[in-house]
RNA sequence: GGGAGGAUUCCCGAGUGGCUAAAGGGGGCAGACUGUAAAUCUGUUGUCGGACGACUACGGUGGUUCGAAUCCACCUCCUCCCA
């Protein structure tokens, strides 16, 4: 095990607050000292399956963790899940049935470990214990608590003031919540920032079950590629883990180059220290597309290999920094869209190759000059056109056309 | 239990009998600019057709009318107020 000191290094970056630090080096002392690894929890809502750069915030953490030698429990939170977790959400949310929840957590288990080490992983779900807690439990759990405490929380309470309705069953969430931090004797639990009050509350419950206090590491929430909203998929936003390489890697130089070095320290595994020297030669002037070529090559690296990575990166510098055609395209039989004078209709072939998604669309981008053959702009929905001839749609769509 | 209001194109939101494929904003797409990107500016944004045109569309079903997103009836869902 690395020393304290780097561990905690390791363990901070990028992060946007741990609460307690000392309680940190503490346990990490002890840890060290016998030999034993600190369990880092992190609850899961089984209900999203489809990981983007956003989660992975979290889960990159959880991955450096276990490099450390530390090990992680994911908790699925198939029985909160029923509830609907009312963080940052203004309405009470449809519970879930169980079936769609065990379906969920199948499909989330395959993407967790495209990010966390397997042997260091364990994955469990809450309603083992939750399910089987009586009233009598429940109350003595609920006890430990105020109503007033709970209605603190941020969202409880805009809900309240606005009048929106909040389920009673609801407010038992966080305590749920923070009960899985007893079950698993968590020694740290991991979460975005709009976990807070939860994870708060698991160290509060926690000592008052007798159990020393989990050290809460809240990490930031990552803005998607617009650089102002949090990444999402529904705000259009986000890069999925899943994405092919090279659309990863366009979408990754998207981003503003002001949030460079924030996806370098939220995104990547990259050592402090190296972060930091990425950081100077921004501060030199050099070029930011050159540095955020770097971020790109290293986050699809991490999720597709270096290959991969190389190979988006010189698609990426063919086609939107050189201006070039890409050193593989699709190509398209023109014989079907050409007529008897020897014009081929370009909407067609546009739909066809799925440029557009309708021939009013196509024509639509013929008439804005958003189409080229062989670099020359098309102003004719119907042209003759030789084997080999390439259509160029927008900026990053190329097909070569063959007469066969 | 009683009362009031709402559901519009990808999203928000205007429209209250013909001039409405439907204002405005957002988002998307394209063009210009640029050291990638962002920002900015311009254009565009239902479908089919190279224009004129046709078709489909304003929660659902039926109706009134020459003509309905707009009026009426019922239905579904949502919100608010009073208790």
């Amino acid at each position: 095990m690395l020393p304290v000191d780097e561990q905690i290094q390791i363990i901070a970056k990028g992060a946007a607050e741990i609460i307690d630090p000392e309680e940190l080096k503490k346990k990490l002392l002890v840890s060290k000292d016998k030999g034993k690894p600190l369990i880092v929890k992190l609850g899961l809502d089984p209900t999203a399956p489809d990981l983007h750069l956003g989660h992975a915030v979290v889960l990159r953490k959880i991955r450096q963790i276990q490099e450390l030698g530390h090990r992680a429990v994911i908790i699925l939170g198939d029985f909160t899940a029923m509830i609907g977790d009312p963080s940052g959400r203004s309405k009470t949310r449809k519970p879930l049935t169980h079936g769609e929840t065990l379906e969920n957590a199948a499909t989330y288990k395959d993407q967790l470990f495209r990010i966390l080490m397997p042997e260091r992983t364990e994955i469990r779900f809450n309603s083992q214990w939750l399910s089987k807690m009586d009233l009598a439990s429940l109350l003595e759990l609920a006890g430990k608590t105020t109503v007033a405490r709970i209605l603190e929380r941020d969202d409880f309470k805009s809900r309240l003031d606005s009048n929106l309705t909040i389920g009673l069953h609801e407010l038992f969430y966080p305590l749920m919540q923070a009960y899985d931090s007893v079950a698993i004797r968590a020694d740290i639990e991991i979460g975005g920032t709009d976990q807070r009050f939860n994870i708060l509350m698991g160290r509060d419950i926690q000592k008052h079950y007798g159990l020393e206090s989990q050290v809460a590491l809240f990490m930031p929430i990552l803005e998607g590629t617009d650089g102002v909203e949090k990444m999402s998929k529904s705000l259009g936003n986000s890069i999925g883990i899943d994405e092919e390489p090279n659309t990863m890697f366009e979408k990754v130089m998207t981003i503003p180059d002001n949030l460079i070095i924030r996806y370098f320290q939220l995104c990547t595994d990259l050592h402090p220290d190296e972060v930091d020297q990425y950081r100077e030669r921004l501060d030199r002037g050099e070029n930011p597309r050159d540095i955020k070529a770097c971020l790109a090559h290293e986050i699809v690296r991490l999720y597709h290999g270096g290959d991969a990575a190389d190979s988006a990166m010189d698609h990426f510098n063919t086609v939107f920094r050189d201006r070039q055609y890409p050193r593989d395209m699709m190509s398209l039989d023109t014989a079907p869209f050409t007529d008897d004078q020897g014009n081929t209709d370009l909407v067609r072939v546009l739909v066809q190759a799925g440029f557009t998604s309708s021939s009013s669309e196509a024509r639509r981008l013929i008439l804005q000059d958003g189409v080229r053959l062989n670099s020359e702009r098309v102003d004719r929905f119907r042209i003759p056109v030789r084997d080999g001839d390439v259509i160029q749609a927008g900026k990053k769509h190329f097909v070569r056309l063959n007469k066969a």
